[in-house]
DNA sequence: ATACGTGCAAAGTATTTGCAAACGG
DNA sequence: CCGTTTGCAAATACTTTGCACGTAT
């Protein structure tokens, strides 16, 4: 187990939650991937290793995870949120998705945070968060599509 | 009628389209707005402005004007998008929201753009676009719920 | 006249909720 | 044991689609 599942698995105990099948199925699964996902995604993954939750189990366990900040929600395309582990180090990255097959690529970049920690003292809103999503062609579909 | 009404009739019978008054009606009262709306409130709105039309026809037109990048569909909160007119002069903003009451803000920022058009180049996709919601805590609300 | 736009209702998809049974501390 | 978590099914919310009819060109 890595140190984002033992991280999430104190943070949740700190906070007096329960450890149950289903959740712990959940941080087990996060905790081995390298892009966001989709609930119906981890649902059916979980499924097909034979480990399979309810439904409302992945979006509960997802929800408490969200609460405390283990886990961050991304909208990007149209209609389903994805998730991913936050990592304890507070390290921070955005996404660029292809929006021809929804690839995702997340990527770091020092300026664009800086730019943006300097905007949130500029706006009228106490801000304590952010995320950029960039939009484009992978390469693959770039080479396939044309262009 | 402003600019970007004209500019959309353009746009659209340049496309082939033909009129009807159901997308008439969104692109005048897109036109009139100052900020991103859902489709459910422009639906109400204009109902309540007695210029009734079918939930399927305000969906119908902002797909239209998406596809012709008249209308720029945001994702912020948990289950709605978000749509707003481009400015036909290309001009770009970005929003801040209230976590709390779900109030936004747009912004314009050069530095982020400028951070955001140098990244774009190191990223192994083409990238032709991007969406940055900043999220945070409006002023009503942070003195509303304390700090 | 003919193709496109619109309204209505039904279908879809993502997510949430109520409740009883199973489980963990 | 007692409170939390889980599974299941029903409910909700947003968006899309099929089809018959109206309207623009």
């Amino acid at each position: 187990m890595s140190a984002w599942a033992q991280h999430a698995r104190d943070a949740l105990k700190r906070q007096g939650y329960s450890r149950g099948g289903a959740r712990e199925a959940v941080i087990d699964f996060l905790d081995h991937q390298s892009c966001a996902m989709s609930a119906q995604e981890i649902h059916r993954a979980l499924r097909d290793a034979g480990r399979a939750i309810a439904m409302a189990s992945v979006y509960r366990s997802l929800e408490a995870l969200q609460t405390l900040h283990l886990v961050q929600r991304l909208e990007v395309g149209q209609g389903e949120g994805l998730y991913e582990a936050v990592a304890a180090s507070g390290e921070h990255h955005h996404h660029v998705i292809c929006d021809d097959c929804e690839r995702i690529l997340p990527f770091e970049d020092p300026a664009l945070e800086q730019a943006i920690s300097r905007l949130a003292k500029r706006v009228p809103f106490d801000v304590d968060g952010h995320e950029v999503v960039l939009h484009g062609r992978c390469p693959e579909c770039r080479q396939r599509r044309g262009r």
